[in-house]
Order: C-alpha cells, then structure tokens, then sequence
RNA sequence: GGCUGGAUGGCAGAGUGGUCAUGCAGCGGACUGCAACUCCGUGAACGCCGGUUCGAUUCCGACUCCAGCCUCCA
C-alpha cells in the first residue's frame, strides 16, 4: 500500500488516485533569472525520484512542471543586463536543462511557461472577478479578496485574525486588506505586459500556477509539489484561486521537498554560501549531488558540505567496486522476490530511499560473497537486479570505470600516464623489485590514484 | 509570538512496543610481498521528566533545545 505524507492533513495516507492507474502531478518549477542552486536540485531530484518509482509501479503518470518566465525579479535582472526578458529566460531555461541532464533528472511530460498562458491566466482573474473573490484597485492592479475565501489558510493552519494582528505584509493603498495579494499587475513604463480587460499588465506570481495546473491536470489533480518555502503563501494563495475560481477541490495530495542547508547554516546570498549546481559540478561527479540528494528522505532537512559529499562518494564507490568488471544485462531484468519485495515496501512507505538503499547495499554484499566465492554467474545476475533498482531512483547508470575513474581529471595525470606506470610496476613486481613497485604506487597515490591489484590485474581509480 | 517538522551509537541516517537497519569511521581476523578492494567477526544509540504497559528509543503528556515558514526565495 502506497502512503504518502500530505501536507494538507499533516499524516501519512493511503494514495488513492482520481482515476485508477493514473497519477497527475503538477510542480512548482524555477523561476528562470539566474542559475539554479542546489535547493533547485533537491526538488528536481526529489520529484525525479517519486515520477520514476511511480512508473516503476506500474501507474501512468502526467507530470507537469512550470517554468516563471515573466516576474520582478526576472524584469530587473533583465534591466540589470541590459538585455531582453526574452533573451535572459531563454539563457536561464537552456542551463536549467543542461543541470537537469548532468543530474539525470528525466523532463517533465510538460512545461508549461507563464508567458505561454497568458490567455489562461486572464480567463482565471475573470471569472474570478465575476464571482466577487478578486476587485480591481484603484491603482489599476487586481487583487484577490482573502476575506471572501472561507478556507483560506486550511494548508497551512493559519487563520486571519492572527495574520492581520502580526502582518508584515507590504500594504498597498488600494488593497481591501493586507492581506489581499495581486492576481494582475499593471506594467510601468517599458515593463513588459500584455493587454487585458483591466489595462496592459502582467500576472501576479501565484495565479500562473492555478491556471496552468487546472489548464495542463484539470480543476483536480492528484498530487502538487514543490520546495519547502512554498506552502504559504504560494500554495495557500493558489488553493483560495482555484477552489474560488472552479468551485472543485484543487489537489488531493500535497508533497514538499525538505530544506538544503550549507555547512548547517540557512543558504543564502547574504551569507555567501549560495552554490549553484554547475559550481558543483566542477568539482564532483554528478551522481555524487543525486546520491547525496536520495540518501536523505526527501522532507528532511539536508545538510551539504564538503563532508557529505564526501560521504555520498564513498557509498558510491562500494557500489561501483560491486559493479566493476561485472558484464551484467543493463534492462530488462527482474529483481528477485526477496529484494524486491523489500525495495517496494520501503519506497511504498512516503518514498523511503534511504531504506531503500539499505535493501541495495544488502544486494552489494551478496555480489561481493559470490564473487569471493567465484560464483560469477550470480554475481553477475545480482549485478542486474541493483542496477534496475538504481535506476528507479536513478542511480548506478554509469559504468563502474567512469565513475571511479571521475574527478579531479584536471589536477591530476592522464589515464594514459596511469596506464604506462601501472605496466612499469607490474614488470617491477615480476622481478620482485617491491621498492621499484611501491616507489610508483606512492607516486600515483600523490597524484590522487588509487591502485587496485586483483588476480585479473590491476585498476584504478581517482580519489574522491 | 503563530504554524509545521525534528532531537537515534564517533559521524551520516532509517526504523521498531520485547529480536539485524544501512553507509562511513574504530577494533580483531582472513586475503595480499606490502597495500587497496573484499569477506568474516565485534564494540557502540535512542534529548529531559512523568504516564500507559509485564515491558517503551518506539504510544500519550509536559519541558528543553534545534530547524523551516510567517517578507522575494526550491
């Protein structure tokens, strides 16, 4: 029985979907004025993770992510540079891509961008309008009446009272109350904008994703998720949107990523430790970010530092040594009962990859037992069975070489110097000339390589 | 202050009303010319105080501490 944690109700529940078989899911994307962190990854990796072990399930999922391609911020960053909206999106989408490749995190089946649903978007504040829940104010924005909305806050147990009495809120002139919040913004001179019934102007940030959500999933879908900052406001506001606008329940099931902390401080820019994926990437093998990113629940809080990816890198190494020089069949293989079974029900209980991790380091030790015991048909057979359960969480779809052998490429020699001295040094070791042998086995050692001597002969491998 | 979540062995991190997590590190042994990889064995934990129970780290309550959100933020 698959259990989900739902932020609405606070527990675990059963998944039940709409529609027998079929999951939709909306996700809350990027929005495209920069290069995205590794929060960004947590919750391209996290939902990677829920799609793929879904499919692998057996259900058919239509997975939607949306892109911000129009907001504040991007508009200044825009003005900032010098260059277009239309030029800095298109920059920031691209590399977005290329992260998401570098992770192998599989594309959404759609997504959706704000500019592209700008018709949506208008059709939503209108009937919005029509039914009394949204006014125009007098500086021309239109704003969504919190007050009309008797549920607002059942997400994230708030209530107005305590809201108005603590409110932070920036608070416009033409506003009701505080705690309205803008559905259609007028553009200032130069702005970007598109026209509408209230005057040229763009859309407020939350209504994007109701009317892209209900245009893509419908007026009610199966699950919505997104990153941890996202359950109020956003989340909050696109309930009060679209339960206002449809009259229908919005989402049955609500998923949020947990936190990535830094060096176990909030990331941020103030505090400089703001990284971004490509400035990880220089440094670490791709897979170490998703290792590190799956071996946490998904709603813990996640510490990254240098440690902990040099944690995720050792867990990695044991399932490659595992792998190495193993020919084993890439797809198509069934994973025993025993394994699977355990794999399953860990993955079943709210996504536990960590358990199921667990149940493939256990597979790592039986390959490792047949292989001492020169079993190498079972070990091979094994081989299969981890790499299919890796690649539900997407994982170990790397040769063992390419791993091991990764890093550092840079400061280090080439493989083709490492080659000629480990020939040296086994012509050392035939004249049991073990001064001669160790000599260059320390000299590759300050070089970062490891050597690995077995009956066959002897790898190597970069340190991590 | 309000709302959420958390506190587990040296570190990371799952989980369970009475019996093994797992990974890294440690210790003993095997393999090895010596290492590395690997295998076998092994020590070590459940914030604090009450309650329920034959028995609680696990359930309930109080307390302390930590984190996220409440302002743009994944």
């Amino acid at each position: 029985m698959l259990q989900v944690y739902n932020t609405l109700t606070k527990r675990k529940e059963e998944f039940q979907p709409i529609e027998p078989g079929k999951i939709r899911m909306y996700v809350c994307g990027i929005t495209v004025y920069d290069y995205c962190h590794i929060g960004h990854a947590r919750v391209m990796v996290s939902f990677d993770v829920i799609t793929r072990y879904l499919r692998f399930r057996g259900f058919d999922v239509t997975y939607v992510r949306n892109i911000t391609d129009v907001d504040d911020k991007i508009i200044r960053r825009a003005a900032e540079n010098g260059e277009s909206v239309d030029s800095l999106t298109e920059r920031f989408i691209h590399a977005m891509h290329e992260d998401e490749d570098a992770l192998w995190v599989l594309r959404p089946d759609q997504e959706p961008r704000a500019t592209g649903h700008i018709h949506d978007i208008v059709d939503m504040v209108q009937t919005l309008i029509d039914k009394g829940f949204a006014y125009q104010g007098s500086s021309g924005d239109v704003y969504y009446r919190v007050d009309r909305f008797a549920d607002y806050g059942k997400l994230t147990n708030r209530n107005l009272e305590d809201m108005r009495a603590g409110a932070r809120v920036e608070v416009a002139e033409d506003k009701e109350s505080p705690l309205d919040f803008v559905l259609w913004k007028m553009a200032k001179d130069g702005e970007v904008s598109w026209s509408s019934p209230w005057g040229q102007g763009r859309p407020g940030w939350h209504i994007e994703c109701s009317a892209m959500s209900t245009c893509c999933l419908g007026n009610t879908f199966d699950i919505h998720g997104g990153g941890p900052d996202l359950p109020f406001p956003h989340h909050e506001n696109e309930i009060a949107q679209s339960e206002a606008a449809t009259g229908q329940k919005y989402v049955n099931y609500w998923l949020h990523a947990g936190a990535v902390r830094v060096d176990n401080e909030k990331m941020s820019k103030s505090l400089g430790n703001f990284f971004t994926i490509r400035d990880v990437l220089e440094r670490y093998n791709p897979e170490i970010i998703r290792y590190l990113l799956t071996s946490t629940h998904y709603r813990s809080q996640i510490d990254y530092s240098e440690a902990s990816l040099q944690e995720a890198r050792q867990g990695l190494e044991r399932f490659y040594n595992a792998l190495r020089g193993l020919d084993y069949a890439s797809s198509g293989v069934e994973v025993e009962a025993a394994y699977l079974q355990r794999f399953n029900e860990s993955m079943d209980d709210d996504f536990n990859t960590r358990e199921a991790l667990s149940v493939m380091f256990d597979i790592v030790r039986e390959i490792n037992r047949a292989r001492k015991e020169e079993d190498i048909d079972r070990a091979q057979q094994l081989a299969g069975q981890l790499v299919a359960l890796g690649s539900v969480l997407g994982l170990l779809q790397q040769s063992a070489e390419a791993f091991l052998q990764s890093g550092m490429e840079e400061a280090g020699i080439s493989a083709e110097q490492i080659e000629d001295l480990i020939v040296q040094r086994a012509e050392a070791k035939k004249a049991r000339n073990f001064a001669e042998s160790d000599r260059i086995r320390d000299y590759l050692k300050d070089q970062g390589i490891i050597l690995n001597d077995s009956r066959e002969g002897t790898t190597w491998q970069r340190q991590g």
